[in-house]
DNA sequence: AGCACGCCGACT
DNA sequence: GTCGGCGTGCTC
């Protein structure tokens, strides 16, 4: 007897209830099944909590079908279901599409998508202050009511700040009224004023569409018209709005954000994470009246839920966002921009590895809505594209409100040279900077390279300062004193002897950053005003944007600056450009190199003279006769694609190509030497589809771990993920190596 | 991703 | 003899 009572305490009470398919957002591939305790309802889209090993965990019911042979050891209850609008169904088709495309775990993708602790729970009221009624009273009857005047002076203040009726926590009362949060104590002490809850509402719910239009010149209006058109039809289409910076293409698809919006469609314009810039903010506030819902990496946890939520419920109606905004719970998107399409930063690199622009098409594809991808200087991809007539080309082809494109000049350093090899700027562009500042205008020297010297060596035995854990020199940062690594945070102070061979004073920087052009311009420019602009100089989005604001407000002579400056910001007087080492990118042979100096180039250039002002850009390098530098100066763009174009279908790369990068990374450099070859022989090859490789991948060593690269090139009719997949299966690795897979790389040399 | 389980070195 | 290192593998 007292064996079969024990027997029935240990057997756990089996779960009842019908079964749901439950997607957790963890790296695993398919939906679990979980119980659905009796009285519960749930349907596939529905936000749940879930017991997940020991913890308790967001998740979302999902389609696939319910696995019934789960072992009934392992089944547990879902805990609850949440009151929110479902996941949508285009939502949830998009992140089994893109788990597929990437070949990520599908409940990585929906990681993503559930990125906000708490989120799924109601938000918490914040204690605010009120007025007490009798006080209120008091402020509404008379000016130099007795009751007030006995008030202490502070008090007073408290009363003037809250007489407006709107309820504020007791920080920013005291931030208001001058005070600290003890008085507003004291006064609850009193009864002055009460207690009230503050909920804290979704940002931009009520955007007015009739807010504040600009008037638009022809060019302008035609373009909108099309785009708007696009959205009154619905249905997908894909287009790109192409045109030279300060062409005014914000006020065109500002147009159609406002007909998406008058449809009752929610609207999601992405941004590269750099240009959330103060200036884009207010002509969105221009245009429509309020805010737009942000979402970037800087935000607050409260802003961050906050805007979840809207977004989940449909209060907020345009987010402007980096790229995982992409995955934000949109109740009913109807429309997405892409600004500064052909933008690196919409790849992400880690984890789920993706391109934000790309997947934005796969998006609308599948709600069947319109998007609308921006650039001055589209991506290859994108232009080919619009050649195939998959994507509308609409062109905007002049600068608005009369300003010229800026001029470009190459300044040839093999002929104008700077004084020693100490210096890097040319007298030529020396005298043009002169003669911007003597006018009272501003002026800009970009390089793309932060610190002070790129290399340290030893001029007695030639030692290289290089990082322990990374294949990448040291940089010398002079404020900090010190060496640092760019790509995994290493440093070490400068030190006085060459380690190689004890030499003392024998070591020097070679080439420039942007702190050792600061020093150059110093001696040149002794009085001006100068600031350095690079992302180890600046803390975060604010003193970014504060220091950009100082410098539209031409509190800087010269600025210097890295990639941070190159973005989507107007200064009105800024009329000289320098691009100190035009050549940088296109060193090391990458597939994009050509592209992508050509866009940052072009982009860095915008940034001059506009409205009244003529600009002027120069550039230094020791390659005038190469084709970007060919293709800026006579501003013969579509040659340019053309050319490129060409060379990357001889090459059979992308577009005309599909590429996947398998990296294979360990602690262990003989295990991923093995394993990559071991996958090398194995590798798929064909007519069709060949692989390159195992080769060294950039950074070989990155933070201590070795990576080595394969790289498959296939043709666009075949399927690289079924290919890649059956060919993975094959080798066994050991849970010591790591196997990314990167589908459309970026960058590779 | 976390977190527990599991097998080999320096401590009370 | 134990505490604890992080390698390995699972989570309905």
């Amino acid at each position: 007897m007292q064996t079969l009572f024990d027997d029935m305490e240990d057997a756990p009470a089996p779960i009842q209830g019908e079964l749901r398919s439950v997607l957790v957002p963890y790296p695993v591939d398919k939906a679990y099944s979980y119980a659905m305790p009796d009285g519960m309802e749930l349907a596939p889209g529905d936000y749940v909590t879930v017991p997940l090993a020991s913890r308790e965990i967001p998740a979302v019911v999902w389609d696939d079908p319910v696995d019934e042979n789960v072992s009934p050891k392992k089944l547990k209850s879902i805990i609850t279901g949440h009151d929110l609008p479902p996941l949508p169904p285009e939502h949830r088709k998009f992140i089994d599409w893109v788990a597929h495309y990437t070949m990520a775990a599908k409940g990585s993708v929906l990681k993503m998508t559930l990125s906000v602790p708490g989120a799924l729970e109601p938000p918490k009221p914040a204690t605010g202050y009120i007025l007490s009624p009798f006080v209120m009273e008091e402020v509404a009857v008379e000016e130099n009511s007795k009751l007030l005047t006995k008030l202490s002076p502070v008090q007073q203040r408290v009363v003037a700040v809250l007489s407006d009726g709107q309820a504020r926590r007791a920080a920013e009362i005291a931030e208001e009224a001058d005070c600290s949060s003890g008085v507003v104590k004291t006064m609850l002490g009193k009864q002055l004023v009460q207690k009230t809850d503050i909920f804290s509402s979704a940002p931009c719910r009520n955007p007015n569409t009739e807010h504040g239009g600009v008037e638009l010149s022809q060019a302008q209006y035609d373009a909108a018209k099309t785009l708007v058109s696009h959205v009154e039809q619905g249905g997908f289409c894909a287009s790109l709005l192409d045109g030279v910076t300060g062409a005014g293409k914000t006020e065109v698809y500002f147009e159609a954000v406002a007909k998406a919006l008058e449809q009752g469609k929610q609207v999601l314009l992405l941004l590269p994470e750099i240009a959330l810039s103060n200036a884009f903010l207010d002509r969105f506030k221009k245009r429509f009246g309020c805010a737009p819902g942000l979402w970037h990496s800087g935000l607050s946890a409260g802003a961050r839920k906050r805007t979840w939520r809207g977004v989940a419920t449909g209060e907020t109606r345009v987010i402007v966002g980096a790229r995982s905004a992409l995955f934000l719970p949109y109740k009913e998107l109807g429309l997405i921009v892409v600004d500064e399409e052909h933008d690196p930063a919409y790849k992400q690199e880690d984890n789920v590895i993706y391109n934000a622009r790309d997947m934005a098409i796969v998006r609308a594809h599948i709600g069947q809505f319109p998007i609308t991808l921006i650039s001055a200087t589209p991506s290859l991809e994108t232009i080919s594209n619009c050649w195939a007539g998959r994507y509308e080309h609409i062109n905007l082809p002049h600068r608005h409100g009369g300003a010229t494109m800026p001029e470009m000049e190459l300044i040839d350093m093999r002929i104008d040279k700077p004084e020693d090899k100490q210096h890097f700027l040319s007298p030529v562009l020396v005298e043009q900077m002169e003669r911007a500042l003597g006018r009272h205008e501003q002026a800009l020297l970009f390089l793309n390279r932060r610190g002070y010297a790129p290399l340290t060596l030893c001029r007695t035995c030639g030692h290289r300062f290089e990082c322990p854990r990374c294949t990448a020199w040291l940089v010398e940062h002079k404020k900090s004193q010190r060496l640092h690594c760019h790509h995994c945070g290493f440093y070490m102070r400068v030190p006085k002897e060459c380690p190689g061979c004890n030499d003392s004073d024998s070591l020097a920087a070679c080439g420039p950053g942007v702190e050792r052009i600061h020093e150059e311009v110093k001696e040149h420019f002794p009085d001006a005003r100068i600031i350095v602009m690079a992302s180890d100089t600046l803390t975060g989005h604010d003193e970014l944007r504060e220091k950009l604001q100082a410098i539209r407000d031409h509190e800087y002579d010269i600025i210097i600056g890295t990639q941070v400056i190159a973005k989507g910001h107007h200064f009105p007087d800024l009329t000289c450009v320098g691009v100190v080492d035009a050549d940088l990118g296109l060193k090391g042979g990458d597939l994009r190199a050509a592209e992508r100096t050509f866009q940052l180039l072009h982009q860095v250039a915008g940034r001059a003279g506009r409205e009244d002002k003529q600009g002027h850009v120069f550039l230094q390098t020791y390659l005038p006769d190469n084709k970007v530098m060919q293709a800026l100066t006579g501003h013969e763009r579509d040659m340019f694609y053309e050319i490129e174009s060409d060379e990357r279908e001889e090459s059979f790369m992308p577009p005309y190509s599909r590429l996947a990068g398998i990296i294979v990374a360990g602690k262990d450099e003989q295990m991923v030497m093995e394993i990559s070859r071991e996958l090398g022989k194995c590798a798929p090859q064909g007519p069709d589809i060949h692989t390159l490789g195992p080769a060294e991948a950039p950074f070989y060593r990155l933070r201590g771990t070795y990576r080595r690269r394969l790289l498959i090139q296939a043709d666009k009719k075949i399927d690289l993920q079924k290919a890649i997949d059956s060919w993975l299966a094959n080798v066994k690795t050991p849970s010591t190596i790591r196997i990314y897979v990167d589908i459309d790389p970026q960058s590779f040399l």
